[in-house]
DNA sequence: CTGTAAAACCGATCAGTGATCGGTTTTTGG
DNA sequence: CCAAAAACCGATCACTGATCGGTTTTACAG
């Protein structure tokens, strides 16, 4: 399994589709297709990789398929961190990438540590109702 | 800029690079070339590919250049990081992406909460411009 | 049931990039 | 100055995302 890529086009489909929650290809189409000059079929050839790429759902509603984010931006943005990080960080210890997430977050926000921490303190309350 | 991409290739030969320090091109290949079988100029294209990249650094020691890691892993995982989520976590808060983070190392690894605290924490005492 | 319009599906082309290497030029040390 | 070693150049191949035209399928109307 070769690691997630997205396009731009790719990217800018889901991006859509988590604001409107879920719509066929001629919807996104008209929302997207305007600014960029691109034909419907394009569009269909999108969400189709997307869809044989699990990140798009699809029912069939009417003549057309609906298709809806298969996961949320933040699962996204997990799969592509391992994605991106995994043939580097692999056989390292865990605690590599760990690291370089924290180097990252100190610089990228000068809050950002605090917000991590933060961050982690909810995610351990809705997490396992694990207390000590 | 396009987003940082790096082939199979390139993270062996920057793999290598870290575990040695530093070495000319002969040598590279003469560790990674022979389990994959590809030429001396196959190496050599790489550690230019890399060091266009800002990757690697070089300087001439005889007739050879020495090539060495412009960074270590941990800043090229930032990187990767960035890289890889910029496009689809930009223009989000920036809480997005921390918040995906949290979620990957909570799943990926049982003690990854506490770990990134801990780190969090040595991260806190090293890096504030507050030195003891 | 059948015709039509809409949508899906297929295949083809194009661009960017990593992998690969042969051949040529440059450099260096004897 | 010459030969060997290395750098450099350019070409090809493969893979993947973007793009779209053309064909097939399908759903609904009459």
């Amino acid at each position: 399994m070769q690691t997630l890529r997205l396009g731009e086009l790719e990217v800018a489909t889901l991006e859509d589709l988590w604001s409107v929650g879920a719509d066929h290809a001629k919807a996104v189409h008209s929302r997207l297709g305007g600014p960029r000059d691109i034909s419907l079929n394009t569009v269909q050839s999108t969400l189709e990789r997307l869809y044989r790429k699990g990140l798009l759902h699809r029912t069939k509603e009417g003549h057309a398929y609906i298709y809806r984010p298969a996961l949320g931006r933040e699962e996204l943005l997990g799969r592509l961190i391992e994605g991106a990080t995994a043939p580097v960080a692999g056989k390292e210890a865990a605690d590599t990438l760990l690291t370089a997430f924290v180097d990252f977050a100190a610089e990228r926000d000068e809050a950002g540590l605090d917000r991590l921490e933060a961050l982690i303190a909810r995610k351990r309350a809705q997490g396992t109702g694990d207390p000590d």
